[in-house]
RNA sequence: GGUCGCAUAGCUCAGCUGGUUAGAGCGCCUGCCUCACAUGCAGGAGGCCCCUGGUUCGAGUCCAGGUGCGACCA
């Protein structure tokens, strides 16, 4: 088998991803038994296309499924998408602005139809994209929100909460999108600083004691004043409360109250209440039972009785007549710049304003305890952990959530009116055809469509808000499944194993999530909800298309292959971290798996002439469960670099296992790097070359070489799934599965773990020093030094003499007892051992050498020093754990001796 | 304003339950196209672990305060 001499992901990714697809791999089997692992994905809006943050999510839950599933659970991960109500309707309507249509113009039903149409041909870019990152979903059971099944859940859930009085109907005041003109829940405004302005105005007083200035942000609601309100101990207006002021602009009196939430810091003290177009002043208009006055239409233009000369301007266009005007009548104070935070709709960024209204909501209270429980007692649990606090937070404080959407992509609200009983309450339509409704309006909420009232009336209409889509997308992990019918999906793979996400979707969707699982399925969605990391720019800067700082994933993936964008994302996802992403990084990961590939090239071109070779079992261990693959064992013929990479092998299995365990995916990305590059390819690999060179070692060489490059890979699998796959084909080794993604994961390995392979850092260290002292002291790289080993060292290194031959450029290991060390030589000190290097021939001038030496010296002294104080703190002795103090005085020892050495070595230099 | 998080090499970050000679990648410097890989090999330089105090025999690690940065919520 010839291998490129580089890695090229691309047509080895499209030539895997089809073939795992249409030979099933993918597929989660209930009727297997076993254990289960189950996930739902996060799904992304039809409207999406692939980022980074899609990008790391998804490879998380692939790393976790294909773990599993190599583990033999029984694995299911179910794919599919969101219906995105708001951006998908704008989405059509901008396509449909492009060809001069107006969607009202449509009408709602054609509106709908085309928005499918656009489903159909756009919605599933984002799963195809997914696809690219070689996620192992089961693309069989893909579902969406408004697919039949999952609008058949919707409306079970939404009936079911209406008779249990969860969901109910009410004015309230609730954020309102003046553009999308729809409700939004208190989640979906969005605050973010704005560079404002205060006005401090003055408001007559009706004793014409001169005035009382209020100050706020938004003068042109200054229409919809009802009070104006002081703290109750606020002693520079003490006597204020109980009298009247005058409204500017409006000429009414309206009263001066008291009330605890004023701040007494802001401004004057006193502030304006308008109850109809503020939260705060809302509910301090309910507890003194003031009136509540829209003055603002569904377009944000001045409407009512009081709106005067301002009727039909626009907010901001009033707020500035307004100043105006009241400057004019020279009753603005001043006006400072001041910084606040204004609600946004999360759709649009339009300013959100709070505006009365009837709408559909969810009482939270009675389902938010049983979901703050289920966190409380572990039944979920957050990795890491720090999250639940923000979840209970939330939770704790949530209000009643709106959902209707005065939308018309969505999930439409199953409520009927009777025109005939309901008859003053059915005010007509708006100007999309949307009914108009009284506030108290009695809804015919039912399973089905009904066809007539209570009273046999057959004159019934439907509500025309649909629901919002996070109201379909709480439902997920069970719709998904099949509910409300009995599946056996539910029964196999509810509850989940674990949620994957980024946080800033733990109050939309996981916490709505936890509620409805565990109302209609009595059990929570998932065991473990991973937060993850959020993708950044180099800068740290949140990714967004408008700093134009976006990092485009599927570039990535083209330039350097799948495996390489996966591993990379891993890598840097330390929990609780961002991950700040640079090209560069990626870069260096496609490096890794090129050396991966290298290394597997090595191997087969230095394994198989002779397959069958291969394929026999080396030990009579390769009887047990993993026959084709199977690891010699500890007591089998081997050399000291098999051992020792046997013994790495099974200790990277280890970290990778339980880092995986722990979702510690950057610890376990660590260790197979590390094994890969600086174990198997920095040592074993240069070391297997002088066995491969040796007749009676050959076989077994290659054995070693094949069955640990083997299991690395399926330990690397669900990292690289694409990379193993094709290099795993390639081996020789006999295989039992079709592919490495059915092969299992490697077990733990405790023969090789317990085995010792201490001599060989010793041989690792002695290298490292002979290197060190020929580049520092300019040896040619094809010089060859001669080493004189004292006292046991010869013994010591005498059997390993090819490893120094070869990777350090040791001519000849020459022991000599204790006594007289060569002049003019360099002496190494290394793990116990002491070497002597005769430079006679090799360097001219002393002088590098004893620079070098002096240069030890300073650094072991500095080291001694720090030594020799905490050895002769008297608590240090008395109170430190025996091996600890133990440990020191023999570092102090051994440190000792080598600056012995040293300085000797020293003083004979500086005779030559 | 409330809550949470983070400050470690030039850059980006690891460092879990306190005892390592404080690590990695990239970048930088030196030498190498050594028969798997120059997307590479070998070696090296570079660190008051933000500041102050405390706990402890011992603190990058634990506690308190401060400074700076960030996020979320209002």
């Amino acid at each position: 088998m010839d291998l490129a001499k580089a890695y090229e992901p691309g047509t080895v990714e499209e030539k895997w991803y089809r073939r795992w697809r249409e030979r099933g791999y993918f597929r989660g089997d209930e009727k297997r038994s076993g254990a289960a692992f189950s996930m739902v994905i996060p799904p992304p809006n039809i409207t999406g296309s692939l980022h980074m943050g899609h990008a790391l999510n998804n490879t998380i839950q692939d790393i976790l499924c294909r773990y599993h599933r190599m583990r033999g659970d029984v694995t299911l991960w179910i794919p599919g998408t969101d219906h995105a109500g708001i951006a998908t309707q704008n989405v059509v309507e901008r396509q449909l602005a492009g060809e001069g249509v107006e969607r009202r113009a449509l009408g709602r039903e054609r509106f709908v139809e085309r928005v499918w149409s656009w489903k159909k041909e756009s919605g599933s870019t984002i799963t195809r994209q997914l696809a690219r990152l070689g996620v192992s979903c089961d693309w069989e059971r893909e579902r969406f929100t408004m697919d039949e099944g999952l609008s058949r859940a919707v409306r079970e859930v939404f009936v079911t909460l209406y008779e249990e009085g969860l969901i109910y109907r009410d004015r309230y005041l609730i954020n309102w999108c003046p553009r999308c003109q729809t409700a939004l829940s208190d989640l979906e405004s969005e605050h973010q600083p704005v560079e404002g302005r205060l006005w401090y105005i003055r408001y007559p007083r009706v004793d014409g004691r001169g005035f009382v200035v209020v100050a706020t942000t938004r003068p042109e609601t200054l229409l919809g004043d009802t009070a104006v309100a002081v703290h109750p101990d606020d002693e520079r207006y003490r006597d204020l409360v109980g009298t009247k002021v005058i409204l500017p602009a409006v000429g009414v009196e309206i009263p001066v109250i008291s009330d605890e939430a004023v701040s007494r810091e802001f401004g004057t003290g006193v502030v304006k209440v308008t109850p109809g177009h503020d939260p705060n002043d809302y509910l301090m208009g309910r507890r003194h039972g003031l009136e509540m006055i829209s003055v603002l239409d569904t377009r944000a233009r001045m409407t009512g009785r009081r709106a005067g000369p301002y009727a039909l301007q626009d907010r901001l266009e009033c707020r500035a007549r307004i100043v105006e005007d009241l400057e004019r009548a020279g009753l603005v104070e001043k006006v400072e710049p001041h910084a606040h935070s204004v609600g946004h709709c999360y759709r649009c960024r339009t300013v959100v304003e709070p505006m009365l209204s009837v709408q559909w909501f969810v009482r939270i209270a009675p389902l938010a305890e049983p979901a703050i429980a289920a966190v409380r007692e572990g039944r979920t649990r957050f990795v890491p952990e720090h999250w639940e606090k923000v979840y209970f937070g939330w939770m704790e404080n949530i209000r009643d959530w709106c959902i209707s959407r005065q939308l018309w992509w969505g999930h439409q609200i199953p409520a009927w009116y009777c025109r005939r009983c309901d008859a003053q309450n059915i005010l007509g339509a708006d100007e999309d055809g949307n009914l108009l409704l009284g506030e108290d309006a009695e809804p015919i909420v039912s399973r089905t469509d009904p066809t007539e009232c209570a009273r046999g009336h057959r004159d019934l209409v439907r509500d025309s808000d649909v629901l919002d889509t996070w109201f379909s997308s709480a439902l997920w992990p069970f719709s998904t499944m099949g509910w409300p019918e009995k599946t056996e999906t539910l029964a196999r793979f509810y509850p989940t194993s674990a949620l994957v996400t980024g946080f800033d979707i733990i109050f939309f969707w996981v916490a709505r999530m936890m509620m409805m699982g565990l109302h209609f399925m009595k059990e929570v969605p998932f065991r473990d909800v991973y937060v993850h990391a959020l993708v950044r720019d180099e800068q740290g800067q949140k990714m967004s298309k408008s700093k134009g700082n976006v990092i485009d994933p599927l570039a990535l993936l083209d330039r350097y292959g799948t495996d390489a964008l996966r591993f990379t994302l891993v890598a840097l996802s330390a929990m609780g971290r961002d991950i700040k992403l640079s090209e560069e990084r990626v870069e260096g990961y496609r490096n890794f798996a090129n050396k991966i590939w290298n290394a597997a090239r090595f191997v087969l071109m230095n394994s198989a002439e002779d397959g069958e070779e291969e394929r026999r079992p080396l030990s009579a261990r390769a009887a047990g469960p993993e026959p084709r693959s199977a690891l010699p064992a500890p007591d089998d013929d081997l050399t000291l670099a098999d051992r020792w990479i046997l013994h790495r092998l099974a200790a990277t299995g280890g970290e990778v296992r339980d880092a995986l365990d722990a979702y510690r995916f950057n610890e376990a990305a660590a260790a197979l790097y590390r094994f890969l590059w600086a174990d198997y390819c920095d040592w074993y690999l240069e070391m297997a070359k002088i066995s491969l060179a040796d007749p009676a070692r050959r076989a077994t060489t290659r054995r070693v070489l094949v069955s640990v490059l083997e299991h690395f890979l399926r330990l690397l699998h669900p990292f690289m799934p694409f990379l193993t796959e094709e290099l795993w084909q390639a081996l020789p080794a006999g295989r039992d599965a079709e592919s490495i993604m059915l092969a299992p994961y490697p077990a733990a390995d405790e023969a090789w773990r317990r085995t010792d392979v201490g001599a060989m850092d010793v041989v690792i260290e002695v290298i490292r020093a002979v290197r060190n002292l020929r580049a520092d002291l300019n040896v040619a790289p094809t010089a060859t030094l001669e080493l004189v080993a004292f006292g046991d060292a010869a013994a010591r290194l005498g059997p390993h003499e090819a490893y120094l031959r070869r990777l350090a450029g040791i001519r000849s290991i020459e022991g000599r007892a204790d006594g007289e060390r060569p002049r003019g030589a360099a002496i190494l000190v290394v793990a116990g051992l002491e070497m002597a290097v005769p430079l006679r021939g090799v360097i001219t001038d002393p002088a590098a050498e004893i620079a070098r030496n002096r240069k030890l010296l300073e650094k072991l002294e500095k080291e001694m020093r720090g030594l020799s104080a905490k050895l002769g703190n008297a608590q240090f002795l008395e109170r430190a754990p025996a091996e600890v103090v133990e440990k020191e005085r023999e570092k102090h020892h051994e440190l000792a001796e080598r600056r012995a050495t040293l300085e000797r070595n020293l003083e004979r230099l500086e005779n030559l």
